[in-house]
DNA sequence: ACATTGTATACTGTCGACAGTATGCGCTGA
DNA sequence: TCAGCGCATACTGTCGACAGTATACAATGT
């Protein structure tokens, strides 16, 4: 063990398991093996297995009772499950901080707003994926629902992991995405919790369209 | 241990600790120790550790690094919290059950709403909160959304814990809750997406009303 | 050749022990 | 009397080892 930081095992291990599997390092459906994971990242197989149980919670792998560990498969349905659910709490997180959003918010999401209106001005892919977390993290602050924001953030590596395979090739789009942000804070703004929503799923409805077409091949 | 069964200890231990909080006998706040369940329970703590990660996920308890897990608390504002979601994700499943409900589901569905009119009429308050949760089964077996129907499981301990306080006051309304599933069954039946997520929408707020005058000690 | 059974092996499940850290209490000094 | 410091202690974090089970492969019989 080399490590100096004071950070917890299980973390490290789930970040760097986490990555790997975001980044299609282990495949869809790959075994997972708890005591090749330890002796790779140095530790024993404790935290190890703290690590799947986050990312089970995650699903990003699949833990089957003396059968091991999986890395879960994404195909078109999963995509259409997944959105589903992404339309309805972003939606609610939209519409109640339309409701609750005090000045301080709203500022928060204009600045979150700018990072992301300059990265896609920039074409830094790289960039407007972080910010769009970012402006996601100050709009759930706005919507005042912890529990929501936790079910949300227990989500993002799945989020991250779908919208990997299309980071290469969206470049084009990302000006037309920012708009959806766009009308979504002014909305919230004006404290219009129902056009706030409907905009949010309008948006999970294109990011969902474009998942579905990287999947099912279309790509480049 | 005296366990005869073949089934794994982590899932014991999760189901020993779940009744307790549900059941009000580990109280809101209250610290629990790794040692102390494992000695009670006859296991070591390995099994504890992973039930613990479960029960988190299912928001009973709050882990906290190095400073040792306590039951989640259940304030007024959790209870909104809660709700909101529940709203959300159950609208979700009844719109989507609408949608997509075979002859099969809707018979399922039509036999676990007699069973709950049954427990209704009987004034049977635990076969009524048993068959809520086999009718919510089945109506997310119609849904076709596994990853929904993960989410919302998961939730349903804490479902329970709230409900659980209600338990003892509610015998006066259990008919007029039920007209929710009547109206929610014939919607389904119909394929009226809107409408049977609106009925459902319409329960969560007459349950969250219900939660809120225990917890406010408006009880008996 | 193919099915069936036995066996080897490699993985997960569980344990007990040790290490490290947070917390409360008592001691000391102003 | 009270603040600050240090020590004791009890808990969580991590480990390595052993036990039990699933799986693949080989051997045997039909």
């Amino acid at each position: 063990m080399t490590s100096i930081t004071h950070e917890n095992l299980p973390e490290l291990v789930t970040r760097e398991l986490s990555n790997k599997i975001i980044r299609n390092e282990l495949k869809p459906g790959e075994r997972i093996f708890e005591a090749k994971i330890a002796q790779e990242l140095g530790v024993s197989r404790s935290p190890v297995r703290e690590a799947l149980r986050i990312l089970e919670r995650n699903r990003l792998v699949e833990m089957i009772p003396r059968k091991g560990v999986r890395v879960t498969k994404i195909t078109a349905q999963h995509i259409k499950w997944f959105y589903d659910i992404f339309e309805a709490l972003y939606g609610l997180v939209a519409r109640k901080a339309a409701e609750n959003a005090d000045s301080e918010d709203i500022g928060n999401m204009s600045v979150a707003l700018k990072k992301i209106e300059n990265a896609a001005e920039k074409g830094d892919i790289e960039s407007y994926f972080i910010n769009i977390f970012e402006y996601a993290s100050v709009g759930m602050k706005a919507a005042r629902n912890p529990l929501l924001e936790q079910l949300i953030i227990e989500l993002w590596p799945s989020s991250r992991r779908i919208q990997f395979s299309s980071l290469l090739f969206r470049a084009d789009d990302l000006k037309k995405n920012v708009t959806y942000f766009q009308r979504c804070s002014k909305y919230v703004e004006q404290g219009n919790a129902l056009m706030a929503e409907k905009v949010i799923q309008e948006y999970a409805r294109n990011e969902e369209a474009f998942a579905l077409k990287i999947v099912n091949g279309d790509k480049k």
